[in-house]
RNA sequence: GGCUCAAUAGCUCAGUCGGUAGAGCAAAGGACUGAAAAUCCUUGUGUCGGCGGUUCGAUUCCGUCUUGAGCCA
């Protein structure tokens, strides 16, 4: 079994460092868990690490894409299977660190995808349908076609009703049949590993570091992305984007665009955790109670247990 | 110093012709299988500023004190 290290954790509880730190003791690379770090030019706002916070560890899955080019979790999860197995044939443990909980579990739990893309006319007909008729029609559609999905489903929201639909139209399948031949095994030898801190410590923290993406730049960034008309694309949707793009139209002034971006960003990190929490086995270390120093050796020592 | 107004949820406020109260925002909890930093669901007990009085019963009426705002000296 190939084997894996994986960090997680909210917003701003200070993944990166810990990944690099963890990377340079056992000499391996980071993969990216990431849904809006593969973008290019979207440095600031993500948080990405820098050039030279990398310290020369490998990294991957970083600006793979152009802001303007959509991406999914099935190609993520292709090209992080196909990366781990590269370096796992290098003797190496890959670190796979990110906040994106259902990019990394596609990864973990080999997640099954169809082959078919998303397609998108069908999904702005759905969605044309969906304000013409009401999402209750296509609620009871989907209720027809495939009624275990439906009862998962609220039928407000229209994202995840539209997808259901679209997946039975366009492969034949409906999503619960896919599901029922899904495997709940993870089909790594891995370790999950948690980083957080006190709620109103994170907060505080998130807070801070949204200040600092302003001093170092982030309205330049969003302004070049604006200029480059990214407007409406799925990477303009990222926290720090969304929120600044109104100012520079004039719709809000900074102030408020900025506590609108810390408010989505603490909401992001609750959003995290209830993901980590309720869906992942984690070891989790908290910050809040001991030291970075003593949880660094606390993992190392874990690793070593767990792969040796 | 005098007069007037205010004091109710973390914040801004509504309300109770006396039967212990509710909106918005913030926040919390949850869901999640090809947009996931997306999308969606659920959740309001708070000495109604303190102390007395009237009353079967006061957050509501009366008195007084405290704090704040405004006006007059």
């Amino acid at each position: 079994m190939e084997k894996v290290i994986i960090i997680v954790g909210p917003t701003a509880v200070g993944k990166t460092k810990l990944s690099i730190d963890l990377a340079k003791r056992l000499n391996t690379e980071v993969i990216s868990g990431d849904s809006m770090q593969v973008y290019k030019g979207m440095d600031i706002g993500t948080g990405k690490v820098t050039e030279q916070e990398k310290e020369n560890i490998p990294h991957h899955m970083l600006d793979i894409l152009h802001p303007d080019e959509a991406f999914s979790v099935a190609e993520y999860q292709r090209m992080v299977q196909q990366k781990i197995n590269q370096i796992n044939n290098t003797d190496n443990i890959p670190l796979l660190v990110g906040g994106s909980g259902l990019y990394i579990q596609a990864v973990l739990y080999d997640y099954i995808f169809s082959e078919q893309k998303r397609d998108e006319t069908l999904t702005k007909e759905l969605e044309k349908r969906m304000e013409a008729e009401g999402n209750l029609v296509l609620y009871n559609e989907l209720k027809q076609l495939d009624p275990t999905q439906a009862a998962a489903i609220h039928p407000n929201n229209k994202r995840r009703l539209i997808r259901a639909l679209e997946t039975y139209y366009t492969t034949g399948k409906t999503m619960s049949e896919r599901h029922a031949k899904q495997q709940h095994t993870p089909i790594y030898e891995h370790v999950l590993i948690g980083l957080e801190m006190d709620r109103e410590q994170l907060y505080n923290q998130i807070n801070q570091r949204v200040d600092q993406m302003i001093e170092h730049g982030l309205i330049e960034e969003v302004t070049y992305l604006y200029e480059q008309n990214y407007e409406h694309t799925q990477a303009m949707k990222a926290i720090g984007y969304k929120e600044i793009i109104p100012y520079l139209k004039g719709e809000t002034d900074l102030e408020t665009a900025v506590s609108l971006l810390k408010r989505n960003s603490r909401r992001y990190a609750k959003r995290q955790y209830t993901w980590f929490k309720n869906k992942m086995n984690i070891q989790w270390y908290n910050l809040s109670e001991k030291k970075y120093d003593t949880i660094v050796e606390e993992i190392m020592n874990d690793l070593t247990i767990t792969f040796n």
